[in-house]
DNA sequence: CTACGACCTCAAGTCAACTTGAGGTCAAGC
DNA sequence: GCTTGACCTCAAGTTGACTTGAGGTCGTAG
């Protein structure tokens, strides 16, 4: 089995390799041998680091994602909490669809001041009520939009 | 117009009185007077909130959604910038969709290994794609699961 | 065989978004 | 008029996820 330079990861992965080295360190990915100094990675941590990605997407910590892995590698949760997480990544589904419809509506919107709008003022509603009980949950830490 | 105390305010919102100063510090709302030492808010500013909560569930760092409000307090984008910002939603949303979608079959998949399951592969892959091109556009910084 | 560039370690720095703490002020109720 | 509790300011601390910098080590191309 071809191993890959930490070099290759990161041009593969599109990661830094500091950020690569901070997974290792951090548990989240292992090396398998070095090359004189290079840390030398198997295949597979290509889609580890794509599942640790998704993740990242998803809104969840490095913490919380390295416990979604067994020791060796392969994703290891019981099914409650896994239907759990699907069950939060719907609620948070729902809550950017309705986000998303707002915006559009405000951008086509001709009224003079949306606030006066009584469409905008039913989507922020709905919208709004996910994300106050969202914001009475946890608070969030900001996650850069795909821009 | 009635004026609320940042005691109301906060109770109504579901957000700490110091993350309220915060937020007037950093120049995201604005208080209007004083009764006494204590700040006192115009009703609007609830909508405000609701507005930045809604940002800040989407994704958007403070700072961005500061940008999104004339001084008046009435959201004030260009059409483009908005149309722009609903797409970054809906491939974010699409992201979302899929690891959902992926963790709700690892949760009933019953295969022993999930990287032997081609569906899962499969999801991956599709989920990885965008979630990989994310990760090369920007890094994300986590944002806590509604969980 | 030497130079080069890509990697290494380890400590410290950064950034956003808040929170916490010390010490102070005020309006309202008793 | 005094206490009380909710608010105030300002500086400093926290957390997660990295990045940066200084100083060092290799393997390979020339």
């Amino acid at each position: 089995m071809k191993l890959l330079d930490i070099g290759e990861v990161a041009q593969k992965s599109g990661l830094p390799a500091s950020t690569l080295r901070y997974y290792e360190e951090t548990g989240l990915i292992s090396s398998v041998a070095r090359h004189g100094l290079r840390r030398q990675f198997k295949p597979g941590v290509l889609l580890r680091l794509k599942l640790i990605a998704m993740g990242r997407t998803a809104g969840f910590a490095l913490g919380d994602i390295r416990g979604m892995f067994g020791s060796d590698g392969r994703p290891e949760l019981p099914r409650a909490e896994l239907h759990e997480r699907a069950d939060a990544l719907d609620r948070r589904i729902r809550e950017l669809t309705a986000l998303r419809d707002t915006i559009r509506h405000v951008a086509d919107c001709p009224a003079p001041s949306h606030m006066e709008c009584p469409t905008f003022r039913r989507l922020v509603n709905v919208a709004g009520r996910a994300a106050g009980a969202a914001a009475r949950r946890k608070r969030p830490r900001g996650l850069t939009p795909a821009d």
